[in-house]
DNA sequence: CTGAGACTC
DNA sequence: GAGTCTCAG
């Protein structure tokens, strides 16, 4: 009887034992989650990764984000669209969530609720719906802004469409996208989430080693102009942002590159 | 494709 | 909050 004290003891140690393991192989799965997505961009599209003007940058495992925090948005999400990404596969619209690798706290959707807005996707969901896991991921409150509905579904999902319609064209696209952030922006919900006057689009293609590159800037509303009618230059964006679009390509090439607003090697 | 919102449980 | 359904451009 008196060895009862004992196997209690025993058996509670070996149940922390369990959880302490299973928290130890969550946690490692969690990190290596992370580290591959360093890694998969290390090793291979570092060069397209813009600069961060706020110094919280975020891989996922199928795109990249600089998340501003006072806007309470990404400034740039950046990823690769392949044309093996495209998939005509229908997938079932998850709940957004709150990015938990943004440490200084993703906004929550609820901002959005009857904000009058949309919560518009920056990586768009048809984009990534090569498989689940991908697409689940772009519901994620990082990689949304809040966009007028006419606008979201109306140019700026032609552009969207259109962005596909090169990635298929030229074997994949490099694509960064987001909301030109600047002072004095309305806001909505408790944590002021900013609506963006203007939203940005950059499409780099380096089909068979020729670099080429395409930029686009729309006021938030919506329009029935043909799109080649959006194009500025790199260096355009780049002064409304202060955002580097591409440090990593050779200087001659980029100074060049950024520098035009001419659109005529991409077909619309 | 891009989405919101009402209704039930 | 989750799931189902309707609706709009």
């Amino acid at each position: 009887m008196n060895r009862k004290p004992i196997f209690t003891i025993i058996a509670v140690l070996i149940v922390i034992g369990i959880y302490s393991y299973d928290f130890f192989i969550e946690q490692k799965a969690k990190s290596d989650l992370i580290k591959d997505g360093q890694t998969v961009k290390a090793l291979t599209n570092t060069f397209f990764l813009p600069t961060s003007t706020t110094g919280q940058v975020i891989h996922h495992q199928n795109y990249s984000l600089s998340y501003n925090e006072p806007y309470e948005q990404a400034e740039w999400v950046a990823y690769e669209l392949k044309a093996s990404h495209l998939s005509s596969t229908n997938r079932k619209r998850p709940y957004f969530e709150i990015d938990e690798a943004i440490k200084t706290g993703a906004a929550h959707w609820k901002n959005y609720k009857k904000s009058g807005y949309d919560k518009g996707h920056l990586c768009p969901a048809g984009d990534r719906r090569f498989t689940k896991a991908a697409h689940d991921e772009t519901f994620l409150t990082s990689n949304i802004s809040p966009q007028e509905h006419q606008f979201n579904a109306g140019v700026w999902n032609r552009l969207e469409q259109k962005v596909r319609y090169w990635a298929k064209k030229n074997d994949g696209v490099f694509v960064v996208t987001g909301g030109i952030l600047n002072e004095d922006l309305k806001t909505i919900g408790e944590e002021e989430v900013a609506v963006p006057n203007q939203f940005y689009k950059v499409i780099l293609d380096h089909t068979n080693g020729k670099t080429k590159m395409i930029a686009f800037l729309m006021n938030h509303e919506n329009s029935n102009l043909p799109l080649y009618k959006f194009v500025v230059s790199v260096d355009t964006l780049e002064a409304l942002t202060g955002i580097d679009f591409f440090p990593e390509l050779e200087d001659r090439i980029e100074n060049q590159l950024e520098a035009s607003a001419s659109y005529k090697s991409w077909s619309f």
